[in-house]
DNA sequence: AATATCACG
DNA sequence: ACGTACGTGATATTG
């Protein structure tokens, strides 16, 4: 029986550190709830757990250089001078490395006047000779002079994500020399970085093919005469001392008079308690979750958490003011299947399965009783998910989520966990770590389950006072309260209610593209005089810009771009161009839309239910997902005709659909207050021609030109999105010049409107948020950041969220109403849909005429503006009918 | 998992 | 000089 091999690990602590801080650079995504930076500690994490797993060593080393100076300043006083110093980002990080690398089992060491590379180079060579195999880790090329047979030495490149490995062939491949002759060309060359100068105009090339002729700088100073009169030999000449001293420099020291013994270097394993401390001090949640033990021993530091799991739902149970949570896995929970429920107060808290939820009567009797107060996390998805189980769930009083949403928009993590962790909670575990990720997704047992959810819902108990002060203490309990609670409520239903569509409307336009699309990709090859994938623009690329040598317009960060702005200009050069873009629209109809959509109509009801996404805009919209139905196509009217596929849900209703008329300029009119913009407004004029008029000097709105109007449409487009000369000029094609002074001559017109966006912008940089007349704020942390392009954009963002933002809240306001009303009414309409600046409806065509007055009636008057709201309504058999 | 493209407001 | 319009989601390809 023979024992494995011994193996050491020896890594150069500080250059790695230094690499993995310089190869994950996103400082702001690395801190701890200290604020601690820790992006080189988790770059460091993840290299010493891949060379873990891949070399499985026996013994590790990790060494760091001590101090600044070292023996090599007694040889040379500028031995790594001019280094600029370490980053403070990184020196705070400092003192983890070593407690990162003792929970992985392994040593430190740091000698004074030494460098990490001398420590190595020692132990390196003692277990060489000692029958080890070694593997050395380092930033530093130099280190790869120690190769031997026995030793392997590993670069990094690319920060830390990717190793070159290095063993005597493998230098010589690459160099034609030897490992130990590798100081000899460092002597020649020099080294920029650690700063010592070698020979004059020696650059690696040369050095080599010295090296190859003499073989060392011994050698080559010896027969110094034989070389021909040359620049070179003078130099060499001239800077023999420097060739010297500079192979001294870099060589490394194998007899550096370290005090461990190889022995000592035996790796213990990993230390779980101590890793365990460390990620949790980091905040590091996802190696706690690789760790496996982690959510066990996790959990054992939680606090105790006391509850009961029912088989018997009795009234005695419930109480008045209650947390509850719905577990459910999938994120679609249109046809997710719930795991289990946990319900209680600060004081008891309870869980039961599905079934026995279900066998109760008390359960949806307090449920579904208005009057018993709930507490929740996400309860649109809780609503939706209980309904699917035959419970209407009233009297939510307050959602975490929601709140967390609004107190700041970046907080729409789906996990509890993630927000109880940013109010300081923490004694819930992470979704992931409890039920795993991607195919490994797996429901533990009950008692696990159980627990974890009773976790929930005392987070859920621990959160609401907090979440709420905040509310107040930011001025945004109305928008909470009156706007986005009660809107989840209307969501909820929405989405329940679903829209029907027609599969025939669609199978009948799936046989119709395919035809089409068959016969264009027949031409198109033809063209091209080949057969190739025309949905690659890869390919696509190379068919049009070096087969056929159509001059390439515009790259992206792979290659040629073939985009349709692109593809429109070279329309004229070549008939293939037309086809791909008729290719191009067909497919794109096809495979989103036709077959995309029939995916998700339910065969028992023949509907589509969407989800809306309530708190993930960073300006306040919703948006629609599985299916996206706010992007249904409009513009074209091959698209637009989709929409004769959304129906209403039963013969002799009509589909009914209003929309607000400009509404992000009328909220501009009113937020900046610009008197001409204001005018324009409130004597009804159209908008566009009317800036036209103001920026061209014309008169008479008869003598704006289609072409004319267009220009100011997209100047007002601009003015929304925080205007550039670029952006302006890129979008109506002409030069920048032209743009800059279509916009000198807007904000000329409409000094109130330049006046609001110098004030926004300055009061996102004072107080690092705007807002939305409903107090909906945006934090906009780059406002100050010393990128111009990060700066400007959030400078652009500035101007941009309050309008956007105070748009998307006039239509929340006035869904919240429209619902009330029709309710009130006792009108069957139900609400269906809502795309931004547009509410779709259904209703039995006798209350089209009570619709036709209804809806505009709120939607116009959901605020108070200083401009009027104007909204048009439509209807029809289909969506596509009413328009 | 990232990238390019394109659908909407 | 910097390099861009604001906000989204779905699909197909490719590394």
């Amino acid at each position: 029986m023979t024992d494995k091999k011994k193996k050491l690990l020896l890594v150069d602590g500080s250059s790695v550190a230094f690499r993995s801080f310089f190869g994950l650079p996103n400082l702001d995504g690395f801190r701890n709830k200290n604020g601690l930076h820790t992006n080189a500690l988790y770059a460091f994490n993840n290299i010493l757990e891949r060379i873990f797993q891949t070399e499985e060593p026996t013994h590790l080393l990790v060494a760091f250089d001590s101090g600044k100076t070292t023996f090599r300043n007694a040889l040379y006083g500028d031995y790594k001078g001019g280094r600029a110093s370490m980053p403070s980002e990184l020196s705070e990080q400092w003192p983890y490395f070593g407690v990162l690398v003792h929970a992985f089992g392994g040593k430190t060491y740091e000698l004074v006047n030494y460098e990490a590379d001398d420590i190595i180079g020692t132990y390196s060579r003692m277990a060489d000779q000692a029958g080890y195999d070694v593997v050395i880790i380092s930033g530093d090329k130099d280190m790869i002079q120690l190769t031997t047979d026995n030793i392997r030495v590993d670069i990094t490149v690319k920060g830390v994500s990717e190793l070159k490995s290095y063993t005597p062939d493998v230098i010589r491949g690459e160099y034609g020399i030897e490992p130990r002759q590798i100081i000899d060309m460092k002597g020649l060359m020099g080294d920029s970085s650690d700063n010592y100068p070698g020979v004059t105009k020696v650059g690696e090339k040369t050095a080599l093919k010295l090296l190859t002729e003499y073989g060392s700088i011994e050698n080559l100073y010896e027969h110094i005469d034989e070389l021909k009169k040359s620049k070179m030999k003078e130099n060499l000449i001239n800077d023999k001392e420097n060739a010297f001293m500079s192979k001294t420099l870099a060589t490394i020291d194998l007899d550096s008079p370290v005090t461990l013994k190889l022995d000592e270097l035996a790796v213990e394993g990993k230390q779980i308690d101590k890793l365990t401390d460390f990620y949790r001090e980091m905040d590091f949640n996802g190696f706690l979750d690789k760790l496996g033990v982690a959510s066990e021993d996790r959990s054992e530091s939680f606090e105790d958490i006391h509850f009961e799991v029912l088989t018997e739902i009795r009234p005695e149970h419930f109480t008045d003011r209650m947390a509850l949570y719905v577990e459910m896995l999938e994120d679609n929970y249109h046809d997710g299947k719930i795991l289990a429920v946990s319900w209680g107060t600060d004081e008891k808290i309870y869980t039961a399965s599905l079934e026995t939820v279900l066998a109760s009567v008390a359960f949806e009797e307090w449920a579904e009783n208005v009057g018993a107060h709930k507490i929740v996390y996400d309860g649109k998805r809780t609503m939706v998910m209980l309904h699917y189980a035959g419970i209407a769930l009233a009297g939510i009083d307050f959602d975490i989520l929601l709140a967390s949403y609004i107190l700041n928009a970046k907080d729409n993590s789906k996990d509890l966990a993630q927000v109880a962790q940013e109010y300081g909670y923490n004694d819930v575990s992470f979704d992931e770590a409890i039920y795993g990720k991607g195919a490994k997704t797996a429901v533990p047992e009950d008692a696990i389950l159980h627990d974890h959810l009773a976790r929930k819902v005392k987070a859920i108990q621990a959160l609401f006072a907090q979440l709420n002060a905040e509310l107040e203490s930011n001025v945004q309990k109305d928008l909470y309260y009156e706007m986005e609670l009660p809107l989840s409520f209307v969501l909820a239903h929405m989405e329940i209610q679903g829209i029907k569509v027609e599969p025939q409307r669609l199978l009948t336009m799936k046989e119709e593209f395919a035809g089409r699309l068959l016969e264009i990709e027949k031409t198109i090859y033809a063209e091209a005089g080949e057969e190739f994938n025309i949905n690659s623009p890869k390919q696509l690329g190379v068919i049009l810009f070096e087969k056929m040598g159509l001059p390439a317009i515009k790259k992206t960060k792979t290659g040629y771009s073939t985009a349709v702005d692109v593809l429109e200009k070279l329309q004229a050069q070549a008939p293939i161009v037309e086809h791909i873009l008729n290719y191009r629209q067909l497919a794109k109809l096809q495979s989103t839309y036709v077959e995309g959509l029939l995916k998700f109509i339910k065969p028992e009801t023949g509907k589509i239910h969407t989800r809306y996404q309530q708190t993930l805009t960073q300006t306040g919209r919703l948006s629609s997902v599985d299916p996206n139905l706010q992007n249904i196509p409009i513009r074209m009217e091959e698209g637009r005709k989709i929409r004769q596929a959304f129906v209403p849900q039963q013969a002799g209703w009509k589909l009914f659909a209003s929309d607000y008329s400009q509404i992000e300029l009328r909220v501009l009119a009113h937020i900046s207050g610009d008197e001409h913009l204001r005018e324009a407004f409130l004597e009804g004029q159209d908008i566009h021609t009317s800036t036209a008029m103001r920026v061209f000097g014309i008169e008479k709105p008869e003598d704006v030109t289609a072409n004319l109007r267009r220009q100011a449409k997209a100047v007002n487009f601009g003015v929304v999105y925080g205007i550039s000369d670029y952006g302006l000029s890129q979008n109506l094609n002409i030069t920048r010049k032209a743009a800059q002074e279509f916009i000198d001559r807007y904000f000329d017109k409409y000094p109130g409107v330049k006046q609001f966006m110098e004030d926004i912008v300055k009061e996102a940089k004072e107080t690092g948020y705007v807002e939305t007349l409903f107090h909906r704020r945006r934090y906009l942390p780059d406002i100050h950041n010393r990128n111009f392009n990060l700066r400007s954009f959030a400078e652009r963002t500035a101007i941009n969220s309050p309008i956007q933002g105070t748009a998307a809240d006039i239509i929340k306001v006035a869904m919240v109403r429209m619902d009330k009303v029709l309710k009130e009414k006792g009108l069957q309409a139900n609400m269906l849909l809502q795309v931004h600046d547009e509410l779709i409806f259904e209703c039995p065509e006798e209350e089209i005429p009570v619709l036709e007055k209804l809806v505009p009636e709120i939607m116009e008057h959901a605020v108070d503006l200083a401009v009027p709201l104007k909204v048009d309504s439509n209807s029809g058999d289909s969506w596509y009918d009413a328009k």
